[in-house]
DNA sequence: ACATTAAATTCGA
DNA sequence: TCGAATTTAATGT
Protein backbone atom coordinates (compact mmCIF):
# COMPACT_ATOMS: atom_id res chain seq x y z
CA UNK A 1 0.00 0.00 0.00
CA UNK A 2 0.97 3.77 -0.94
CA UNK A 3 -0.20 6.61 0.29
CA UNK A 4 -1.93 8.99 -2.09
CA UNK A 5 0.55 11.53 -1.80
CA UNK A 6 3.75 9.34 -2.21
CA UNK A 7 2.37 7.57 -5.39
CA UNK A 8 1.59 11.22 -7.00
CA UNK A 9 5.09 11.76 -6.70
CA UNK A 10 6.25 8.43 -8.27
CA UNK A 11 3.80 7.48 -10.57
CA UNK A 12 2.59 10.48 -13.09
CA UNK A 13 0.31 8.70 -14.51
CA UNK A 14 -1.52 7.93 -11.53
CA UNK A 15 -2.45 11.48 -11.65
CA UNK A 16 -4.61 10.95 -14.57
CA UNK A 17 -6.46 7.80 -13.13
CA UNK A 18 -10.64 7.67 -12.54
CA UNK A 19 -10.91 7.10 -8.82
CA UNK A 20 -11.73 3.74 -8.66
CA UNK A 21 -8.39 2.92 -10.67
CA UNK A 22 -6.18 5.19 -8.24
CA UNK A 23 -7.71 3.01 -5.75
CA UNK A 24 -6.51 -0.31 -6.75
CA UNK A 25 -3.26 1.15 -7.12
CA UNK A 26 -2.55 2.33 -4.22
CA UNK A 27 -4.21 -0.59 -2.39
CA UNK A 28 -1.63 -2.76 -4.70
CA UNK A 29 1.09 -0.94 -4.97
CA UNK A 30 4.17 -1.67 -2.19
CA UNK A 31 7.73 -0.03 -2.34
CA UNK A 32 10.82 -1.25 -1.86
CA UNK A 33 14.52 -0.42 -1.76
CA UNK A 34 17.30 -1.92 -3.01
CA UNK A 35 21.49 -1.49 -2.04
CA UNK A 36 23.79 0.07 -4.83
CA UNK A 37 24.25 -3.37 -7.59
CA UNK A 38 21.34 -5.32 -6.33
CA UNK A 39 20.19 -7.68 -8.70
CA UNK A 40 16.20 -7.01 -9.03
CA UNK A 41 15.52 -9.16 -11.37
CA UNK A 42 16.87 -11.59 -13.03
CA UNK A 43 16.95 -13.00 -16.91
CA UNK A 44 14.76 -16.04 -16.86
CA UNK A 45 12.96 -15.76 -13.94
CA UNK A 46 9.28 -14.92 -13.73
CA UNK A 47 8.59 -11.57 -12.16
CA UNK A 48 5.02 -10.51 -12.07
CA UNK A 49 5.18 -7.14 -11.24
CA UNK A 50 5.38 -3.51 -13.14
CA UNK A 51 7.71 -1.98 -11.83
CA UNK A 52 8.45 2.25 -11.24
CA UNK A 53 11.59 4.08 -9.67
CA UNK A 54 10.46 6.06 -7.35
CA UNK A 55 14.32 7.09 -6.66
CA UNK A 56 17.81 5.71 -7.65
CA UNK A 57 18.59 4.53 -10.87
CA UNK A 58 18.58 1.00 -12.52
CA UNK A 59 20.29 -0.56 -15.46
CA UNK A 60 18.42 -3.54 -17.75
CA UNK A 61 21.75 -5.65 -18.81
CA UNK A 62 21.97 -8.63 -20.91
CA UNK A 63 25.45 -11.21 -20.31
CA UNK A 64 25.99 -13.20 -23.56
CA UNK A 65 27.11 -16.82 -23.85
CA UNK A 66 30.54 -15.85 -23.60
CA UNK A 67 29.85 -13.88 -20.15
CA UNK A 68 29.86 -10.51 -21.84
CA UNK A 69 27.75 -7.99 -19.92
CA UNK A 70 26.13 -5.21 -22.28
CA UNK A 71 24.26 -2.86 -21.00
CA UNK A 72 20.64 -2.24 -22.66
CA UNK A 73 19.25 0.66 -21.69
CA UNK A 74 19.08 2.81 -18.03
CA UNK A 75 15.72 3.61 -16.22
CA UNK A 76 15.81 6.36 -13.37
CA UNK A 77 13.35 8.28 -11.19
CA UNK A 78 10.22 8.26 -12.59
CA UNK A 79 10.87 6.06 -15.05
CA UNK A 80 8.14 2.46 -14.97
CA UNK A 81 9.18 -0.62 -17.10
CA UNK A 82 8.49 -4.00 -17.15
CA UNK A 83 4.88 -3.78 -19.72
CA UNK A 84 6.46 -5.68 -22.10
CA UNK A 85 7.08 -8.76 -20.06
CA UNK A 86 3.57 -8.24 -17.96
CA UNK A 87 1.63 -8.04 -21.73
CA UNK A 88 3.34 -10.82 -22.74
CA UNK A 89 3.32 -13.25 -19.56
CA UNK A 90 6.83 -14.47 -20.34
CA UNK A 91 9.81 -14.74 -18.80
CA UNK A 92 12.36 -11.90 -17.57
CA UNK A 93 14.82 -11.79 -20.84
CA UNK A 94 17.43 -9.14 -19.21
CA UNK A 95 18.72 -8.48 -15.91
CA UNK A 96 17.74 -5.44 -13.91
CA UNK A 97 20.43 -4.23 -11.76
CA UNK A 98 20.22 -1.57 -9.32
CA UNK A 99 23.25 0.96 -10.15
CA UNK A 100 22.94 2.80 -7.00
CA UNK A 101 20.75 2.57 -4.37
CA UNK A 102 16.89 2.73 -5.47
CA UNK A 103 13.37 2.72 -4.03
CA UNK A 104 11.06 0.74 -6.42
CA UNK A 105 7.13 0.94 -6.75
CA UNK A 106 5.69 -2.42 -7.84
CA UNK A 107 2.34 -3.71 -8.87
CA UNK A 108 1.43 -7.15 -9.72
CA UNK A 109 -0.14 -8.42 -13.00
CA UNK A 110 -3.20 -8.86 -11.79
CA UNK A 111 -3.79 -5.27 -11.28
CA UNK A 112 -2.00 -4.19 -13.81
CA UNK A 113 -3.76 -6.25 -16.52
CA UNK A 114 -7.13 -4.84 -14.41
CA UNK A 115 -5.98 -1.58 -15.01
CA UNK A 116 -5.45 -2.19 -18.68
CA UNK A 117 -8.70 -3.45 -19.35
CA UNK A 118 -10.69 -1.29 -17.66
CA UNK A 119 -8.87 2.09 -17.04
CA UNK A 120 -8.95 4.28 -20.06
CA UNK A 121 -6.72 6.83 -18.50
CA UNK A 122 -4.04 3.92 -17.82
CA UNK A 123 -4.50 2.25 -21.50
CA UNK A 124 -3.64 6.07 -23.22
CA UNK A 125 -0.64 6.57 -20.63
CA UNK A 126 0.93 2.54 -21.80
CA UNK A 127 0.07 3.69 -25.68
CA UNK A 128 2.04 6.91 -25.21
CA UNK A 129 4.76 5.21 -23.15
CA UNK A 130 5.34 2.39 -25.38
CA UNK A 131 5.51 4.44 -28.93
CA UNK A 132 8.04 6.68 -27.21
CA UNK A 133 10.03 3.54 -26.51
CA UNK A 134 9.72 2.43 -29.77
CA UNK A 135 10.73 6.06 -31.36
CA UNK A 136 14.24 5.67 -29.01
CA UNK A 137 14.63 2.23 -30.25
CA UNK A 138 14.63 3.27 -33.66
CA UNK A 139 16.70 6.42 -32.74
CA UNK A 140 19.19 3.85 -31.27
CA UNK A 141 20.12 2.02 -34.67
CA UNK A 142 20.31 5.37 -36.04
CA UNK A 143 22.89 5.57 -33.70
CA UNK A 144 25.02 2.86 -33.92
CA UNK A 145 25.11 3.88 -37.54
CA UNK A 146 25.43 7.26 -38.14
CA UNK A 147 26.94 8.80 -34.83
CA UNK A 148 30.62 8.70 -33.33
CA UNK A 149 31.13 7.92 -29.63
CA UNK A 150 30.10 11.31 -29.11
CA UNK A 151 26.73 11.75 -30.30
CA UNK A 152 26.13 8.15 -28.68
CA UNK A 153 26.56 9.71 -25.32
CA UNK A 154 24.76 12.23 -25.76
CA UNK A 155 21.87 10.29 -27.11
CA UNK A 156 22.60 8.23 -23.89
CA UNK A 157 21.88 10.83 -21.73
CA UNK A 158 19.24 12.39 -23.78
CA UNK A 159 17.26 9.26 -23.38
CA UNK A 160 17.51 9.32 -19.46
CA UNK A 161 15.54 12.94 -19.55
CA UNK A 162 13.06 11.63 -21.77
CA UNK A 163 10.11 13.50 -20.53
CA UNK A 164 7.31 10.99 -21.52
CA UNK A 165 8.99 7.74 -20.08
CA UNK A 166 10.73 10.35 -16.94
CA UNK A 167 8.93 13.09 -16.19
CA UNK A 168 9.04 14.98 -13.31
CA UNK A 169 13.02 14.02 -13.59
CA UNK A 170 15.08 16.79 -12.63
CA UNK A 171 18.37 18.45 -14.63
CA UNK A 172 20.64 16.49 -12.48
CA UNK A 173 21.59 12.74 -12.89
CA UNK A 174 24.37 10.67 -10.75
CA UNK A 175 26.09 8.59 -13.03
CA UNK A 176 29.84 8.08 -13.16
CA UNK A 177 31.63 8.29 -16.38
CA UNK A 178 31.98 4.37 -16.64
CA UNK A 179 28.39 3.96 -16.26
CA UNK A 180 27.67 6.48 -18.84
CA UNK A 181 30.54 4.50 -21.03
CA UNK A 182 28.18 1.35 -20.46
CA UNK A 183 25.24 2.55 -21.45
CA UNK A 184 26.56 4.65 -24.10
CA UNK A 185 28.69 2.07 -25.37
CA UNK A 186 31.72 3.11 -25.56
CA UNK A 187 34.76 2.80 -23.28
CA UNK A 188 35.55 4.48 -20.17
CA UNK A 189 37.35 7.35 -21.28
CA UNK A 190 35.92 7.26 -25.34
CA UNK A 191 33.09 8.43 -22.00
CA UNK A 192 35.26 10.89 -20.49
CA UNK A 193 36.28 12.58 -23.57
CA UNK A 194 32.89 12.99 -25.30
CA UNK A 195 31.59 14.48 -21.90
CA UNK A 196 34.53 17.21 -21.70
CA UNK A 197 33.54 17.58 -25.61
CA UNK A 198 29.67 18.01 -24.98
CA UNK A 199 30.91 20.38 -21.78
CA UNK A 200 32.69 22.95 -23.86
CA UNK A 201 29.55 23.26 -26.26
CA UNK A 202 27.90 24.16 -23.16
CA UNK A 203 25.21 21.04 -23.13
CA UNK A 204 25.83 19.96 -20.05
CA UNK A 205 28.06 19.83 -16.90
CA UNK A 206 30.16 17.30 -15.60
CA UNK A 207 30.41 16.85 -12.37
CA UNK A 208 32.11 14.42 -9.63
CA UNK A 209 30.14 11.09 -9.97
CA UNK A 210 27.15 12.78 -12.04
CA UNK A 211 26.45 15.36 -14.66
CA UNK A 212 24.04 18.04 -15.21
CA UNK A 213 21.82 18.34 -18.34
CA UNK A 214 21.86 22.37 -19.69
CA UNK A 215 20.47 21.76 -23.15
CA UNK A 216 18.41 18.81 -23.38
CA UNK A 217 17.55 19.45 -26.81
CA UNK A 218 20.75 20.27 -27.65
CA UNK A 219 21.97 16.99 -26.74
CA UNK A 220 19.02 15.10 -28.54
CA UNK A 221 19.92 16.43 -31.95
CA UNK A 222 23.65 16.34 -31.28
CA UNK A 223 25.14 15.08 -34.50
CA UNK A 224 21.68 15.08 -36.46
CA UNK A 225 22.22 17.03 -39.84
C1' DA B 1 47.68 1.99 -18.19
C1' DC B 2 48.98 5.56 -15.09
C1' DA B 3 48.60 9.96 -12.49
C1' DT B 4 45.55 12.98 -10.18
C1' DT B 5 41.80 14.38 -7.47
C1' DA B 6 37.42 13.75 -4.92
C1' DA B 7 34.99 11.32 -1.58
C1' DA B 8 34.29 7.90 2.01
C1' DT B 9 36.06 5.63 5.90
C1' DT B 10 38.88 4.90 9.84
C1' DC B 11 41.06 6.18 13.90
C1' DG B 12 42.69 8.90 17.77
C1' DA B 13 41.73 12.28 20.72
C1' DT C 1 31.93 13.80 17.97
C1' DC C 2 35.47 16.24 15.40
C1' DG C 3 39.19 16.37 12.22
C1' DA C 4 43.30 14.43 10.37
C1' DA C 5 45.04 10.36 8.03
C1' DT C 6 44.26 6.65 5.12
C1' DT C 7 41.89 4.04 1.62
C1' DT C 8 38.89 3.67 -2.18
C1' DA C 9 36.55 5.41 -6.18
C1' DA C 10 36.20 8.43 -10.10
C1' DT C 11 38.31 11.26 -13.39
C1' DG C 12 41.75 13.03 -16.81
C1' DT C 13 45.38 12.13 -20.09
Amino acid sequence: MIDAARLHDIAAWSRALEPEALERVQTAAVERRYPAGALVCETGHKFDHWMGVADGLLKMRAISREGKEVTLSGVHSGGWFGEGTILKNELRRYDIVAIRPSSLAMIDRTTFMWLFENSGAFARFLVVQMNERLGHFIGLLENDRMLDATGRVARAVAIMFNPVLYPDSGRHLDLTQEELGLLAGVSRPTANQAIRQLQAQGLLRAEYGGITILDLNGLKTYGAE
